[in-house]
DNA sequence: CATGGGGCCTGTACGC
DNA sequence: TGCGTACAGGCCCCAT
């Protein structure tokens, strides 16, 4: 599911129950995840003892007592489950067993997640870590790192903050609804941001993404948190999935057509073209960051 | 270099 | 009811 708030809530989670226990058994049920499972890789972790959790991006790195670090992503389908039934659910391809006889799952349906090891000294230089944006909730996130990154860049505002190397953690959900706040047309191009512009999209994604983290993540399909709770923050969705449905900033609004969607590079958009004029600034009101 | 599109998988929703 | 098609939260790779 897992755009950062999801990412974060299923690490919050596994922290909780696995922080300080020892892996006594690692099964692996399937190695052919979006890229092989490491060989060596059940080998290698059980045994240790589980150190911390750390996130960046949409990637969870769980410290090992043997001096590696498990990556763990969860694509587009990928769910872990605390105290995973006996015998595994169907596409249950992971299972990692505690010194407290508690059981941990990782399903994926559609594959698209992996699984990696890495040393922890060597984390930084991790492919994926070695060039990723800041983390959006961190203080290396500006509206001047946006501007920089945006030098020359003619891609429209919304796939350019789906880029992981300008910001980590974005996904197709929490762009359109931080656009949306921001009140910034998704087509733009990414180096037409003012100062002013990228100030309050920088506002709009740290209000939307600590929203989010606040309700534990939105739930889509059969999502569900480590604990087994669902995420409530789907309902707080302003345009995202929202066809057609009137826009909430403009109530009323004879000139308003509602919320409308559109294909950018590959990945459906939503917004109000009303509410999110070329060339409007503003802030919505539900942003309190 | 920047950009757009295809591919990877499975499940589900929808139209006929 | 049954079938085919389109589409879905992400990311890598390649052609242009």
């Amino acid at each position: 599911m897992p755009e950062l708030p999801e990412v974060e809530t299923v690490m919050r989670g596994m922290q909780i129950a696995l922080q300080d226990r020892t892996i006594v058994q690692t099964i692996i049920r399937r190695h052919d995840l979006r890229w092989q499972i490491p060989a060596d890789f059940s080998t290698q972790v059980t045994g240790a003892r589980i150190l911390g959790f750390y996130r960046r991006g949409k990637y969870i790195l769980i410290r090992l007592s043997c001096g590696q670090s498990i990556i763990l992503h969860l694509g587009m389908s990928g769910r872990v489950v605390l105290d995973s039934p006996e015998p595994p659910q169907r596409h249950e391809h992971v299972v990692f067993v505690t010194d407290d006889g508690k059981r941990c799952g990782y399903i994926d349906p559609r594959r698209f997640g992996m699984l990696d090891l890495v040393p922890t000294s060597e984390e930084n230089s991790y492919r994926a870590f070695a060039d990723m944006g800041p983390e959006p909730l961190g203080n290396g996130f500006s509206a001047q790192t946006l501007i920089d990154a945006s030098k020359g860049r003619r891609t429209p505002i919304k796939p350019f903050l789906l880029d992981q190397h300008v910001v980590a953690g974005l996904g197709n959900i929490y762009v359109c609804e931080a656009l949306f706040r921001a009140a910034i047309a998704p087509t733009i191009p990414a180096c037409a941001l003012t100062p002013r512009k990228a100030n309050a999209l920088v506002r709009a994604i740290r209000s939307v993404l600590q929203d989010a983290i606040a309700a534990g993540g939105s739930s889509l399909k059969d999502y569900v948190r480590p604990e087994g709770g669902l995420g409530y923050f789907q309902h707080a969705w302003q345009v995202y999935g929202k066809k057609n449905q009137p826009c909430p900033k403009c109530p009323g609004a004879p000139a308003c057509p509602g919320v409308q969607h559109m294909t950018q590079a590959g990945r459906t958009t939503f917004f109000c073209p009303q509410h999110q004029k070329t060339g409007k600034i503003g802030v919505s009101g539900a942003e309190r960051a």
